[in-house]
DNA sequence: TCGTCAAGTTGAACACGTTCAAGATTGGGC
DNA sequence: GCCCAATCTTGAACGTGTTCAACTTGACGA
């Protein structure tokens, strides 16, 4: 979990107290401005400033402004996990695990949604570290990933058992793009968002219900055969 | 169709021949610059050298830089829109048709592929004039679910009437995941693109043409009211 | 006590997208 | 032929993210 704009020393340690704290100093600062006056409107210089540093000290600790979303992430991750905890344990019915944490997840963005608007660019680049698709951030994926598979796990859902192994994914894949939908939203409160997930969490519960049915074996075989295939 | 990135008067007409000519010179450029170099390599100031101008003339004709893609778009579309021809004039099978069109998109997309890459980062932000959901898109997108609303009317599937009439822009809608793939795509060739236009096609096929099917009317019926409902 | 060296810090300088006040060019009305 | 207003063109200047050579700090061994 350790971040390669943390200085480390030669045995790949983590920095010292002082660069730590000047690291945090910063970092807050930084988001308490995002929240403030937004990502495009907040200057380094204006970040340098208010934390009492120089502007190159800010670069000692994060390759680029960009780079500093990456703590946003792994908070917001950190965040969903614990707010999906009440309804993983409550519930056994695979919808309304599904949507639950779905749910959980919008919660825990809705405060942010100006701020992920305007940094969203950055993430949805390919090449950049901070696409969720991108091997820096596998770590918050994978942890995304297991939150689906405890959706699964933890319900009384019957699954084609071919289809399950690739379930956990295909359901975080969902979730992103709930997520890109709700970066787009623009109704009030993004409420359309919330639409999405209501209705589309019975589609998809009917739909892997059905999944074991006779007449739709070789749909789920192929969407089966088809992820495997891109998976190569 | 016309631009409001292009100076017209006070009764709304196209600019004079002069005006027209810089705009075409400058566009010829940045394009030239932009396969050359890619997008974030080629500075304005080298377009505007490279094309004889002054900095300043290049945003007489162009918001900003980011306008310079719109053109890029247009371009797409028009070539999409002929390489997709031949396939709708020969086939009249939905799958044969629904492939062959989007394999043209691809086809015409292929020789840009890091130059996509490389500005896709400015089209996925929501605010962005570039957005394919953007008002200023309306253009090209209109004309893109046209195409697919052309895939359908011309060929011999038998559609639920309710799914019908949603289908061009669910279709549309696909082919901007396709898009998304494919810019994500490291595959050589983006081999792994056509792979799921392959494979997912006749998925697509099988469930429209099971959308009639008894079983599956309630879900079907669930789908076209989620549509109806977020597009409220 | 002192020297040394990695860690941490500084701010001027650079490259870029963008703006804008000023000037040049053009075509039409007299 | 001349003037005027609209159109077009210019390049210096601004704000931004980012870099970097130089400086400071502090821990530690001799």
């Amino acid at each position: 979990m350790t971040d390669q704009t943390v200085p480390t020393t030669a045995a790949g340690e983590a920095a010292t107290v002082r660069g730590e704290q000047t690291r945090q100093l910063i970092l807050e600062t930084a988001m308490r401005l995002f929240r403030e006056r937004g990502y495009a409107r907040t200057t380094m210089r204006a970040i340098a400033t208010e934390a009492g540093v120089a502007v190159g000290n800010a670069y000692y600790y994060f390759q680029s402004k960009e780079h500093l979303i990456q703590e946003f992430y792994a908070r917001m991750q950190t965040e969903h996990r614990a707010a999906a905890r009440p309804v993983l344990e409550r519930e056994t019915d695979f919808a309304a695990r599904l949507a639950g944490v779905l749910h959980a997840g919008i919660d825990v963005l809705t405060p942010s949604h100006e701020f992920a608007a305007s940094f969203f660019k950055t993430a949805a680049e390919p090449t950049s570290p901070l696409s969720p698709f991108s091997p820096e951030s596998s770590g918050p994926r994978e942890a995304s990933i297991a939150l689906y598979a405890e959706v699964l796990s933890g319900s009384t859902a019957k699954v084609d058992p071919e289809l399950r192994r690739q379930l956990p994914e295909l359901l975080w894949l969902a979730y992103m793009g709930v997520v890109l939908f709700w970066v787009y939203d623009r109704s009030p409160g993004q409420a359309r968002t919330r639409q999405l997930i209501d209705g589309a969490v019975p589609l998809v519960d009917r739909l892997v219900a059905l999944s074991r049915l006779r007449v739709l074996r070789p749909v789920t075989q192929q969407v089966v055969n088809l992820i495997h295939t891109l998976r190569h």
